[in-house]
Parts: C-alpha cells; sequence; structure tokens
DNA sequence: ATAAGCCATGACAGCCTTGTCAAGGCGAGC
DNA sequence: GCTCGCCTTGACAAGGCTGTCATGGCTTAT
C-alpha cells in the first residue's frame, strides 16, 4: 500500500488546518510549542510525507539540486555526488545527476532540463564548471550554481576549491624533508588551471628550501598515464636522474612506477614517486603511492551547502566561496634518499 | 529570464485548448495531423518546456528514475549512471541517485524519499539488489524496480544480468586456446554470487577441453587487490606454478601481476594473467590487462528500458528479464605459452 | 436515409501544497 | 478600561498540468 496520507489527514488528527500543518512542516515561527507538537505527533503516528510535486507547484522550491558532470574520473564524480548527498539529506532535497556531453550542443542539453525541473541549484564539476556556455546558460535561467574548483573567472559565481599550490609545496617540501635536493617534476596538462598551480608550488618549495629547479628535469605530461611513462622514460634515460619524481597527478605517478619497474630501478629506495588526487589506483600499485588527497566529498557538501544557504548572500557583494584543506597521503613509494 | 511558459500561451498560439495540447505532448491517439504539427510549431516557437512538478502532480508519473547504489566501485556506479540515463532522456525521464548506506537502517533511508518523490521506478545495482529490507520496502510501496546482476530470487523481479558462466568458460578456452593447460584459478568473495559462476565457467572449460582442474591450483580470494596478492604468492612460490592465471575480477588480477613483477616473473612470457571486469585500472597497468568487459551501460539502460515499459508485462507472468552479452577484451597480459 | 459509433476536441474539476490575507485572542501602554 | 499591535490560526486561491466526461461532426452499418 503505498501511503499516500496527505496533509489533510494530518490536519484533521491534529485538530488544526492544513496551514498550520505546513507551517509546522516548514518550520515556519509563529506556531505554539502546543500546536507544534501536536502536529508532529500525527505526522509521526501517519507516517506522512509531504509530496515534493505539490509542494515545488505551490512554493517556489523544486526540493532537487543538480550535479553537472562531464569528467572522466568515475571516483572524483562518486565523491561528489556523496558529499552533496550528505548535505542534501539534512534538508530533503534530492540530487539529480545530469551528465553533460561536451562535445555536443551543451545549451541545447541543458536548457530543457533547468526549464523542466527548476532545479534549486547545481553543482558543476570541472571540466563543466569552466564551460562559459554552461555557465551563461545558468545565468540566463536565473539557477544559482557553485563550482568545483573552477579555474578561470573565479569571481563570477560561488566556488568551492582546494589550495593546490600549498599542497604542492607540502609535497615538495616532504621529499625534501627526505632528503632529495634533485626532484624531477611532470607538468600536468596546460589547459588544466591546477597544472600551472600545482608546478608554482612544487616551484616555490624548491626555491625556498634552496634547491635549483632544474629545466631538464621538469617535463610535460598531460594529466594521463602514458604522457607519465614517457616523460619518467626522458627523466630517467641518462645518469643524471633525480632520485624523486613528483608527477602532478596519479594516472601519471603510475607511469612513472611502470617504467622505475621496467629500468629495475627499486621504489622507493632507488627512485622516490610521488602522485597528486589519490585516485584509487594509488593504492592498487606496489609499492603504494604517496600522494596528495583533495577533500572531495567535503567539497561537494560544501559546495550543496552554499547552495542550499549555508551562507546568505548580500547583495553586491562577491559570490561566497570557501577553500578546504588537502591531506598529504604518505605511503611506500617515497622514502629517504640513498 | 527564466522563461515559464505555460500551456497555456501555446494553447493560444496554436488556436487549440490546453487539453489538446497536452495530448500532442503526451503522445496520445486521437489528435489530428494537422492540429498536432501547429501545436509542436507552436512548443517550438515558445520554447515551451512542460512543468515537470505539474505534471506528476496531476498525473500519475514523476518522471523521475531512482538509481539506489551501495556499491564500492565507483567505475561501475557512473557506468550504470549513464547508461540509465541515455534511455531516460528519450523519455523526458530524470535520473536520482540515492546512495544506501547498507549498514544503517536501510528502511529509515529509503522509505522517506519513495514516499516523497513518488518515483516511477527504481534501478538496484549489487550489492543493493540482494538486500531483502530494499526489495521489501520496495514492493510494499508499490514502486517497480529493475535489479542489476542480482544473485538470489532471479524471479522475485525484473532482472539484467550478464552470463558469468559463459564469459568465464570463454576467457578460460581463450588461455586453453594459445597453449595453456595448468591454468590457475582465483574465485571470488564467496557471497558474492558471480563468484560461483565465474569458477563454474571455468571448470567447464577446463574439464571440456580435457584439462584437470587443479586443487592446488585454486585459491580463494575476495574480490580485493590483496588478497589477489596473497593467492598470487600461494600460486607462485613453488617450482610447480600454473603458466597462467585467471583472476576472477580485475583487482585480484593486478594482485597477481604486482606478484609476477616482484618475482621477476615476465608477463606474458612467463605467465599470462586474466582478470574479469574491465576496470579502469586493468589498463593503466603494464602489460595491460587481459579482461572480460561488462556492458554495464547496456545493461543499466535495458534496466532503464524495462521500467519505461520497453516490455509491457501481463498479469502473471514471469518478470521480465534480459540477458546481455560480455565481451572478451584481449590486451598483452595473455600469450602462448612457452 | 437513419441509427450507431468513432474521432477530434474542449470544459472543468482535481492533484497537494504554499502564499496571501483576514480574523480572533491577548498582553502592553496610556 | 480601552486602543494598538503582535501572535496564532484559518479560509481560500493559486500553481500548471492531466483525467474525466461531454460535445459535435463525420463515417459506417443497416
Amino acid at each position: 500500500m503505498s501511503s499516500k496520507v496527505t496533509i489533510h489527514e494530518v490536519a484533521r488528527l491534529s485538530g488544526v488546518s492544513i496551514k498550520t500543518v505546513s507551517r509546522v512542516l516548514n518550520r515556519e515561527p509563529n506556531v505554539k510549542t502546543d500546536t507544534r507538537t501536536r502536529v508532529q505527533e500525527a505526522v509521526a503516528a501517519l507516517n506522512y510525507r509531504p509530496n515534493i510535486s505539490a509542494r515545488s507547484l505551490a512554493g517556489s522550491k523544486a526540493y532537487l539540486i543538480g550535479v553537472f558532470f562531464d569528467n572522466p574520473s568515475p571516483a572524483y564524480v562518486t565523491d561528489v555526488q556523496l558529499g552533496a548527498i550528505a548535505r542534501c539529506r539534512e534538508e530533503g532535497y534530492h540530487l539529480i545527476v545530469e551528465p553533460i556531453d561536451s562535445e555536443g550542443d551543451v545549451a541545447a542539453q541543458i536548457e530543457p532540463m533547468l526549464s523542466t525541473l527548476r532545479m534549486d541549484g547545481v553543482i558543476l564539476t570541472p571540466p563543466v564548471c569552466d564551460n562559459p556556455t554552461v555557465l551563461a546558460v545558468l545565468e540566463a535561467e536565473g539557477v544559482p550554481y557553485v563550482r568545483l574548483s573552477p579555474d578561470q573567472d573565479l569571481d563570477r559565481s560561488a566556488h568551492v576549491r582546494m589550495d593546490d599550490v600549498r599542497a604542492a609545496y607540502e609535497m615538495t617540501a616532504h621529499l625534501i624533508a627526505l632528503g632529495h635536493t634533485d626532484i624531477g617534476f611532470i607538468k600536468g596538462h596546460p589547459d588544466h588551471g591546477a597544472s600551472h598551480l600545482r608546478y608554482e608550488g612544487y616551484a616555490q618549495a624548491m626555491t625556498v628550501h634552496g634547491h635549483a629547479v632544474r629545466e631538464s628535469h621538469v617535463e610535460q605530461g598531460y594529466f594521463s598515464f602514458r604522457s607519465g611513462f614517457e616523460a619518467a622514460e626522458r627523466l630517467l634515460a641518462g645518469d643524471d636522474r633525480p632520485t624523486a619524481i613528483f608527477a602532478s597527478n596519479d594516472d601519471m605517478a603510475l607511469g612513472v612506477m611502470a617504467v622505475a619497474n621496467r629500468l629495475r630501478l627499486n621504489v622507493p629506495e632507488t627512485l622516490s614517486v610521488a602522485g597528486f588526487d589519490d585516485t584509487p589506483g594509488a593504492k592498487v600499485v606496489w609499492p603504494q603511492l604517496t600522494t596528495v588527497r583533495q577533500p572531495i566529498q567535503a567539497m561537494a557538501a560544501a559546495a550543496a551547502d552554499l547552495l542550499l544557504g549555508g551562507t546568505k548572500r548580500g547583495e553586491g557583494e562577491a559570490p561566497p566561496s570557501r577553500l578546504l584543506d588537502f591531506e598529504l597521503v604518505v605511503r611506500e613509494s617515497t622514502g629517504p634518499v640513498r
């Protein structure tokens, strides 16, 4: 029996009008404590749940938050969903997931769902969070949105980020603390803003600790396993090889490990390897990878929080944003220099 | 301007009643072709989209399909979402994702969302698809559901599966065709139905081709990297080692590769390794893993199709189900015996 | 030609909740 | 003791769409 208890029955049982029940449900002020309690009891007794369709038709809210993604990493996407849901459930909101095909006509994809569903807000993950068309459509439709780790136009909207520079700095410092002075670096895809930030953190740490950033030990990569593999082949070719390599993401670090394996260089005895992102692959390799963990779930939860009005935004103020802490995950792929 | 064009305006522009517009929108019969065209033009001209809340309040459908999951594999979850969405979009349905915490009070989690949202159907992934409480609540609420790769009670509901036995059979046959006769096998988690099916396929193939299933070359694993690693250590310990190992999932196969690496056994020259599932990790290892690909997206699409009434179900008939084809993905980790 | 029946369309109620506005009750200030 | 104003509550309409039923025109069977 798909119990379709309506607000009327609750009203009748508790002896008040449906409007008062509505008030209690929406935590509106100006309801006597006594009345409130009585209504709540009736709600519990009847196991009543408001009908979300009727609610959003009558009111302004849809109780739906969208998550748009076009992200190649399933682990990332899932974490975002988990984080966002955690916060949404507290307020009775639900998550609508919408994969976006950035190659296709983006506007044609999102415009219909926006006008059909009337979502209360949207969370944008990279790289859609930097897609100008998406942002434009969202703004035109008047749908609030929060971007996760955006690259560009930071002031354009609310967003949540992690401090990539500092994370890369600390990872480099970790290697330096282990005695490494000659640390190779593999850059990420040049179109991705994080690439520059991570390189900057690396360079800063080297400079601050008095070690030179050797051009020949900095390679361009593209965030893929293959690009990391190839970069590592170049870095480890001659005799003048670095004692540690910091790849700006895990996939590339895995490429480095593969090369080390082929060259019979023991990790971490002969070569320390560090990654960035803490992807699932980082634990599925031997030795397990030292890396940086982004608090993805927490970031998504923060994004949902921003949307649900955790922070009220005044007129004219800059859009709110949050900067979250990363976590250095030291595992077995980095060790003292020998 | 979040254009809130209503059905009235479409009706006015096309010179018919709102009911007729509604009929066109819902592809109902008994509308003159001429009228239908005129309405469609008006819809296009005004860029009208029906309001889903109003729609579901008035009618019976909510235009929402839920996906419940409690699956440790993000890649799997994402694929399911992608596959389901593909089919849902065709019909104007949207996807609500709901992670379930199987450890907690499952009924308390899903009961509210079911009665609040009134979803039209739910897709259940393993392992929630075998959670009796979940099934019971869904049935009590009268919400149709389709299970993906269920283990138990196949006739209880509609479901979509892949032929694990045949897949394991063919993978084994592939190894045999390469000249292997002594093929080790690592079983999956005993609580997971697929484990038995995959083992059965392996055993069948061995027997049919006249090779003995050697007890000492069959190890128990638990679908984790670590369990694969340990099983491989045992299998590869003595001199009497198999020339190939078929692990019943990729994570364990990766564990096998790690051991082979440590023991300096070249893959595939000295040892062939095969996995199952085609997880992302399968391509991020060197050499890349030969494995079995489940058509997860297609399976999810089929599930959505079942829900959306792709197959009408008569009274008293058995719940509909679909059996999809797998794909043998031969990469570099398997080779001829030497 | 006439009755029966189907097709195409429209009028209207209803889905369940929230927003608006009005009304009654009661304490505070003069 | 009376007015003012706030607190609490309720009546009613509105929100956009679909279901039901009625209507009139036209085709088919007799």
